[in-house]
DNA sequence: CCGACTAATGACAACATTGTCATTTTTCAC
DNA sequence: GTGAAAAATGACAATGTTGTCATTAGTCGG
């Protein structure tokens, strides 16, 4: 392939001229310029990213690690396309960057040898950073690079490395502010299981933002630890429902952890007897468009903004303040939801809100 | 960070028995070879990616070209997952082969311009191949790299790019085979566009191994040129459907284009009061396992490959004969997919096959 | 038309590694 | 213990680019 010295000599100038052109540095003549991009053109030349490497260390590549692509083919149930959204924010925002996206994707990102090794390739190829996708909320321990700086997106692992994460709590602070401008005092939250972080910070943010609204304890009962993808959990959630509403005074909206347990919900509530949402309104937590398509009724539902994600992490990796202030800054970054409003909340007149017959 | 000289110098070596270790040569002595391990560890040296690509002239990189990732984000409904499923394979085989993955994404894959810059940065990078994707079937016009092995899955070119593609004619046999197995002697077909190559793939073998399996043309009718993701169509689709079925010999089975149309044409069936698979057998293609999985009854399908295509692209790219030989090789490779039984197709008893009331 | 300044270009080193070939060390049969 | 062969190691060039600094060409006010 040509080098330079083929395209200088080509050109008639030294190859300190071409490497001015290839870099759009605004010292050429326009002459000149034009004299050597003839050349180049006719030589095919391209630039040698290994040798400019070299030279200026300064890679144009950033890292990513995430198991998106093979948990959306290997386990399309479980885990969705979250991982698939961070991915294409990672890709917007790296291209508008001007920056090359490498994406490692081992399956097992939770192998502490195998993002090490990841790490180390990352590391060969003095990518500029690296950004490590998590599949849902959650905390990790990670080898941290040593000299790379890394951003974790959808996770956060207790130390000072800096995050991107989901505002769970917002998010269901909007979804309760919701249900109560549409005039529902009566609130059940049945939730995601407890040892997921999403699970509790949106338990507690419903039981917070209940309080605030003036609600009572008994008015908004808290339901959680169901596991909407497991049969045993999903009969749990059936008989707690049937118990819910047989109450003397039922409630008129539920929050459900996720999509998908408010799809399995609100096929047990119309089972039930009661319809959605004349009877009982009901929101959802992630926006699964992929869910979300095949449902009759549109739920109403507060997205997880993944792409946003994405983006930002980028964002945090490229313009990172270096740690030259000493103290541990604000390295925690959440990303809010928003609310989607769809078909599955109604509102309350007065006297409906007041109490309903069984 | 730390270069060989450091490594050479704590170790008491030269610089090329350093060079020696980390590429794991025979000809270093238990010792020195554990020195050095050392003096690695401790300095945390990384070969520097770049001066090596120099020297040998070997990226280890594999690039890829696809949209996967962006129309799965932004076209859901229609792109579906394909190309997450030939990215897939491609990762897998990269991995086993030692090679890293470079993917460009832009979204607009069909785009020449953007293509082109995509493959100089290709260049630039010295990758050992690229690997074209498309999102579907098709043919495509590229603009062809200078000195770098191209192979295209899941399209192809017209001229002798190396492609590899979906044995769509061997699919619809199977599926014909496998309905012709279970007694079926009247069979229609209901197909996609014939502006797809897939269309006119699988309407052709359709008619060919009816043909085969000794049926009529009467007995086998054609409705082809149907898009299901289109309210219009579908519209045609119903009444085409309800004059095919008011025939005073109906059709015992339906072999549907794609498992999206064989979902919107069992609904319509079903209103129509006839049952599946008791009524009307149905066989759909694609396997396409995200729309399945809300399916109520499970459909008999035939399986598109791609993760397969992908793992055949690479091995094509890596392994591939040099055209050494001048004459043209051939350069396109079909990879069948298998029929998938589930419940959709009955099998017929002899009484039943004679005729069924309407 | 001259000097002083600026714009344009070039010579050469440096980057971190591996290939080539030379040199040193070790092994082993006698 | 010796010599020859084999194994282990090292010296040095070469790779293709950009940064530094020097040099040449061009511009402009007087």
């Amino acid at each position: 392939m040509a080098t330079v010295f083929d395209v200088a000599k080509l050109a008639g100038v030294s190859i300190k001229t071409v490497s001015r052109v290839v870099n759009d540095e605004p010292t050429v003549k326009p002459a000149t310029r034009h004299r050597v991009q003839q050349a180049i053109e006719k030589l095919d030349y391209r630039p040698h990213s290994g040798a400019r490497l070299m030279r200026s260390s300064k890679s144009g590549i950033v890292g990513m690690i995430s198991d998106a692509v093979s948990s959306a083919v290997e386990d399309p149930l479980n885990a969705g396309l979250s991982g698939i959204h961070i991915v294409r924010g990672v890709q917007e925002a790296c291209r508008e960057a001007g920056k090359i996206l490498m994406i490692a994707d081992e399956g097992a990102v939770d192998d502490q040898a195998g993002v090490a090794k990841l790490l180390r390739t990352f590391e060969s190829h003095r990518v500029e950073g690296v950004i490590y996708a998590a599949p849902f909320h959650m905390q990790v321990a990670l080898p941290l690079p040593k000299g790379l700086p890394l951003v974790l997106a959808n996770c956060f692992d207790g130390l000072d490395t800096p995050c991107v994460l989901p505002d769970d709590a917002g998010g269901q602070t909007l979804a309760v502010g919701h249900l109560v401008a549409a005039g529902h005092r009566k609130i059940a939250y049945v939730g995601l299981g407890e040892e997921l972080v999403a699970g509790r910070l949106r338990r507690d943010a419903f039981r917070c933002a209940c309080r605030e609204a003036g609600l009572s304890e008994t008015a908004t009962p808290i339901l959680s630890g169901f596991d909407a993808t497991s049969e045993t959990s999903l009969d749990d959630l059936r008989k707690s429902l049937a118990r819910l509403f047989k109450r003397t005074s039922p409630p008129t909206a539920v929050c459900f952890g996720n999509d998908l347990m408010a799809m399995r919900g609100i096929e047990m509530l119309e089972r039930m007897g009661l319809s959605v949402p004349s009877d009982v309104s009901v929101v959802g937590y992630d926006n699964d468009e992929n869910l979300l398509r095949y449902l009759k009724r549109p739920l109403t539902t507060v997205t997880l903004p993944y792409r946003e994600m994405g983006r930002a992490a980028v964002d945090t990796l490229l313009h990172h303040r270096e740690p030259t202030d000493g103290r541990a800054s604000a390295t925690s970054q959440l990303i809010r939801g928003e609310l989607v409003e769809r078909s599955s909340v109604q509102a309350l007149t007065p006297q409906r809100a007041t109490g309903r017959a069984t």
